[in-house]
DNA sequence: ACCTGGCCTTGACGGGGGTCAAGTTCGGGA
DNA sequence: TCCCGAACTTGACCCCCGTCAAGGCCAGGT
């Protein structure tokens, strides 16, 4: 169903090295990584890791996205991140040593390599520089977390509008009306990301074009006032 | 306006013992710790971390509690955890090394040991086994947060399912009705840890009541039906 | 006993947003 | 050119829950 590869792939290595879970390590030791993964192509719609399930394994995204994500008692969707090339997959759960506690699955075909979380821990023994940036990585992470909880507490035009300011900051591009920014998905995705369906989406840019805070244009937007945008988008202030 | 102490306290030692952070490290490791902490006692509501302030030391809750929690832009709180004796206090901003995350303010007279970010990366550095643990422990943060998450996907009554749930787990005792749980706090502040105020909760009870799952006696509730009370808190099974 | 002030409960109301059901726009294929 | 479907928008409806405003229900002090 899937392929193995016997000697260590060059993407692979490309991917390893990307990783900002271990940036830092010796190239050895990533390479040593790199021949003890086994690397799996997958399709679209592909899940990678179930929630409940024991932790043993996390894989690095080598090509391709995947999302990761909560299921509600209804079958609601909450969407925690998007993982693309280099992103860690599941690492967490394997440190922590428990079960999964979310879902994965693939929103494009993908490349992954997979790992036993033991190869982790060799790795942060051997290096003990690798073990720091380790560290605080998972406390960044915590921190992410922190803010998704906060930005939940936001309503959804509040939401959007911190998501264009952050975007604006990201790839906006400066036009005669104010900032040009793309959307770097689909609207429908968007909503998803945002934690909303498409329907309350939709009205949250409407409301934020009828205050003259923005101007929509199929997958571009142009801010024109950045600075009302911000602080809608909750306690971003100038300086 | 507080009292420094130049020899380590004793129970300034007993509370680092018994911080989970970095359980299994040498006595004399602790005891280093101790002996570089600035102990300080502080009155309820004192407020000990700033979201957005620099995140140069870090704390241990010596004696009393304190709440962490968001501040939405309209003056809300959202509550995180509830710390007491033994657990660290803003480690994970520390260990990131960016800004406070969110606010921490005691919600009893309290005594915190402080310590620079600095010295727990030494210790981490001097034992290995510390920084595993350390790790492990940040994943385990990581898990419960995204837990918070899922939580605060659920409406109401299910929050309450499913603290109930988890407390009769943990404190519950067989009665001839079913399981008596003793709620650990008053009920506003209960309402606070589910991210909901008083009224709310107070109606999510009655809802659980007129369903036949739980009957309330002030701050005792008689658990009557685990099985559907832990199903409504979404999701758990019994195996 | 009486008052008084927490703490909890109950009712009424309104707003945010999820859902269902129609449109609408737009691009691609026959 | 016409058609079709996917993505998006808009309107109608309703539920959850936060807020405001009254009450109950104690416990402690006088």
């Amino acid at each position: 169903m899937t392929a193995d590869t016997t000697p260590p792939r060059q993407d692979v290595k490309a991917a390893l090295h990307e990783c900002r879970l271990w940036r830092g390590a010796s190239d050895a030791a990533i390479d040593a990584l790199a021949s003890a993964a086994r690397v799996k192509e997958v399709p679209r719609g592909t899940t990678l890791v179930t929630e409940g399930e024991p932790a043993d394994h996390f894989g690095v995204m080598v090509t391709g996205k995947a999302r990761v994500f909560h299921l509600g008692a209804d079958g609601r969707r909450i969407t925690f991140e998007t993982l693309s090339a280099g992103d860690p997959v599941a690492v967490v759960a394997a440190l922590a040593g428990g079960r999964y506690p979310a879902h994965a699955e693939t929103v494009t075909p993908a490349t992954i390599a997979w790992l036993p979380r033991e190869a982790l821990f060799e790795l942060m023994e051997s290096e003990p520089t690798v073990a720091r940036t380790v560290m605080t990585n998972l406390a960044n992470r915590v921190v992410g977390l922190t803010s998704v909880v906060q930005t939940l507490a936001l309503d959804v035009p509040a939401r959007l509008a911190r998501y264009l300011f952050q975007r604006a900051l990201a790839v906006g591009t400066p036009s005669s009306q104010g900032l040009e920014v793309d959307l770097g998905m689909p609207k429908s995705e968007l909503a998803a990301a945002l934690g909303t369906v498409p329907e309350t989406l939709s009205r949250a840019f409407a409301k934020l074009r009828e205050d003259d805070l923005v101007e929509v244009h199929g997958k571009r937007v142009t801010v024109l006032d950045v600075r009302r945008l911000a602080s809608l988008g909750s306690g971003y202030s100038e300086e």
